[in-house]
DNA sequence: AATGAATGAGGCTTCATTCAT
DNA sequence: GATGAATGAAGCCTCATTCAT
């Protein structure tokens, strides 16, 4: 879950007026932490009006509805996922193996500013909501094709293993990396998380590369 | 994920008198199928209490507040995996390598039973509610414990590596077991995450295992 | 327009406990008084509420939402027809003349309980509310099998024509009727309706009569 | 209630621009058309702005509120009653006995275009809207001041009896048109009503007839 | 003459919880 | 033990209207 964060700052200058344009997207940041602090469940529409410097009736004029600024979050998202995977991400390492370990790490990252638990949010309620479930399965999609594409890069380089099942393989390291994820949100101690990543990111990186580790 | 299931026909039993102590293990079934179809956000108090073919206060005489059912839902999972740590449990292996393998087939098995669904539940609201964070870590040590005695048997046994860090196996099998269940929450097609097992349990078994998989 | 009006001074009675099953009765009263107030568009829930003596809430605790009350209200009105025509009601003559008769004059005297009022209201939204068109079809059938049996006995006594399309003078009476009630809302003096309820009143006994008048 | 319309494709060529002075009667016709859709109740300041191509910002410009939006409906009826009643209207006939009849087959046909729905939302509201309620009064008047004039014509002419009441009998005949249009608001079948508009008609000629009808 | 973003009061409804019986 | 009527705070959303441009 590597991601590009706008400038948080911009969070609390919701009193300057804003372009346009910028207003839908301002919001639904506002939403996002607000999520992220009290999830979905007790995310009130008067809260996020007021952290965003609007008012309750505003906020209905850019959102049709709670369910919809929801929806727009979950974009948010997706956006976020879809940048990462964009081929001139600066932060990503060039060399597979790297970049492997590089999603691992990345998402350690992110484990604290809490995008693991919008996500479950939204995982949430998905269960129940066709739309959420759409978002998450192209979250799932920019994802995967992301892993893919370095993966397949590898395999051609020889740095990986000829006989690779690529789709395979990345649907096996997000998986991977999801649980760590889970396991860091129950965890009573976040750092007890660390060397189950990397014994994860070892087992994946023994697993794909074309001569083993030494 | 292993799991020991009440009989599910209790829950439509509803209307037939039941011996008092019985009555509020029902209930705490009947909300655990209801936070399953509808979530933690959707339970209401006035359903549980027509499902439960019980009157809206009464379910307030058993219980005092919509939190503490929550709360013996949680619980009610906890035993669900003590259950299956029992020693004497007598659908578990004993072989330890084939006991690891069958955590994943039996944590594959129960995302039909949706107790991934709830259990998701469970993991975003404790994020903000320090009672139910305390039941998943019960259910935590509860699972890690019983992994750590399979892996410890089989350490001893020789069966297993004898340089084995079993604590961080154990954690390691968790996260890989709650990666998959997360991900078979989001595909759209649950069938496609079986390979996803396989992989992760040949991993796991090659970095356990005193001789390598033939 | 005949009715048997029901106590109204039960309306202010709120705040006295009263027998549970009188309760809903109450409420529809309560909304119906505040119909011909406000008119249905002018309606609000949290009026009734307070009219009736009860809570916000409780008023949802007896009709389920806005709707249901005014379906309710409806079902008042259809109630107080179909005690006009029962058999025994002791308001009504037995001459078939002055039965026709008494019609127009019992309408002229429920213009000033705002029944019309009411009533209008209920014409205007059947337009677009299937339920309280079928009510309101429940309070024409109401009525005109009432006066369908006046005047089916009027025939068989030879007071009225043999010849008579029995259902016909009916529904061309209820016309009138209507006619009049409604010119009634539109007038600025309520009084100059009475000379044409008497016009209307006079052409129906000649139409119908087997004697024309002296 | 004999009306003339003013071409409806107008209100399809909403969004050509059109001079100054039509804008105002467009945007008249587009509210009286969602009135007859949708009620008084159901009339939202944002619906007509955009069923009329313009901007929600802009209606106001042109109405002051809601309810001067209302009341130019309510005067766009009076002028199409006051259209009717111009003595040069090609439609009308000239005999008087025939002009009768028209009024009630005229009435009939109107039932289609809705004018009764509209009118009938008027009525509710002017329980409680003077100034509705004065607009309804002209209607009345330029109706019943044709109806006068048509009467008189043949009271004159001796085709009508010479004794007549006029006003009294152009009431009658409005409440009884009035009472059929209402009639036809309930029917479930439309066509029913047509033998009642017959049999008030012929009793309307047989009342004013100098000779009665064969 | 026209726009459309922004407002805010107020409506309906939900739902956990209380309480008299 | 059990009932169900009653509560009331709070949520989402509607919609006429204002205002800067």
């Amino acid at each position: 879950m590597s991601t590009v964060w706008l400038n948080e700052n911009l969070w609390y200058a919701a009193r300057v007026p804003t372009p346009r344009t910028d207003r839908r997207a301002q919001i639904v940041h506002v939403a996002y932490r607000l999520i992220a602090e009290r999830g979905l469940e007790g995310l009130r529409f008067a809260d996020v009006a007021r952290a965003a410097g609007i008012n309750n009736g505003t906020l209905l004029y850019y959102f049709d509805s709670k369910d919809a600024l929801i929806r727009a979050v979950g974009s948010l998202m997706v956006d976020q996922f879809s940048q990462t995977a964009a081929p001139n991400n600066p932060g990503a390492p060039v060399d597979p193996l790297a970049a492997i370990r590089w999603e691992f790490v990345d998402a350690g990252e992110h484990l604290q500013d809490q995008a693991a638990v919008v996500y479950t949010e939204l995982v949430a309620r998905a269960q129940r909501d066709a739309s959420v479930a759409a978002i998450l399965r192209d979250i799932d999609a920019a994802w995967h094709g992301w892993l893919c594409s370095i993966l397949e890069r590898g395999r051609q380089s020889g740095v990986l293993r000829a006989d690779l099942d690529v789709a395979l393989v990345a649907h096996t390291i997000m998986s991977a990396i999801r649980g760590v994820g889970m396991q860091a949100m129950i965890a009573e101690d976040p750092a007890q998380v660390a060397p189950v990543v990397q014994a994860l990111a070892d087992l994946m990186e023994d697993w794909v590369a074309a001569t083993p580790r030494s």
